[in-house]
DNA sequence: ATATTCAATAGATGATTATCTATGTGGGTG
DNA sequence: CACCCACATAGATAATCATCTATTGAATAT
């Protein structure tokens, strides 16, 4: 749908949805989120399944868990990691409205 | 769903969508997208709806062809263009997929 | 044919990204 | 207390990206 309409007011929509997609857009980060589909992690075990190292991993959780995608649970030395799946889908949700040919503003739209 | 399960020959099911992905990770190209979503433009009505250059607006429509999410037909001096919302469907369905905690590998499921 | 118009290409630049090595920090353990 | 261990931070580098100006190419109109 045309979300662009209504003005600048609503800009930042496409700067936020751009800035979570950006944090997914590369092999690794999707990679470590299919991990993660399939239950809580933390960041050794998932180190294990990448040819990179510890602080790499550690700036890709870092850029995941900053926008959302990625929630983290620390627990004396280790970091637990899990999906925020309620954000995942409004990542997604966004995908899907977006290219849905509705007529109307997202102003006038129950958005998010 | 765990994909990387399997091995090697589909690591690039990562590649792929990480390319698509990324193509779309910025909010000048999301804004492409929504203002396609309604319908078939040509280049010079997209660039009246942002403050880049020409050339600029060349530069993302081709990364948005290449990556399959747009299609063009060229006519005379214009280039149509329009969503290609089966492969953008295809990119929605990757990332559904990627988050259920499905069992099974991608081998085994029948995937696109 | 010459000018006009729409789009692509070339080449440059500054910003961002993914990655590394080296080091720091802070919570457990012996 | 002294040492591990898991993770974060600092700083560097090479690659990629978004954007620009300048120019070229190609189709149409006069």
């Amino acid at each position: 749908m045309i979300i662009y309409v209504g003005g600048d007011c609503l800009g930042n929509i496409y700067d936020d949805n751009a800035k979570t997609i950006k944090a997914i857009s590369d092999p690794s980060k999707l990679k470590i989120v299919d991990i993660l589909s399939c239950g809580e992690k933390c960041a050794s075990d998932l180190l294990e399944h990448f040819n990179f190292t510890q602080p790499t991993l550690s700036h890709h959780m870092k850029v995941l868990t900053e926008c959302g995608v990625v929630d983290v649970k620390k627990t004396g030395l280790w970091n637990h990691y899990f999906l925020n799946k309620e954000n995942y889908n409004k990542l997604v949700m966004f995908l899907v409205k977006l290219m849905k040919n509705n007529e109307g503003c997202i102003c006038e739209v129950n958005w998010r």
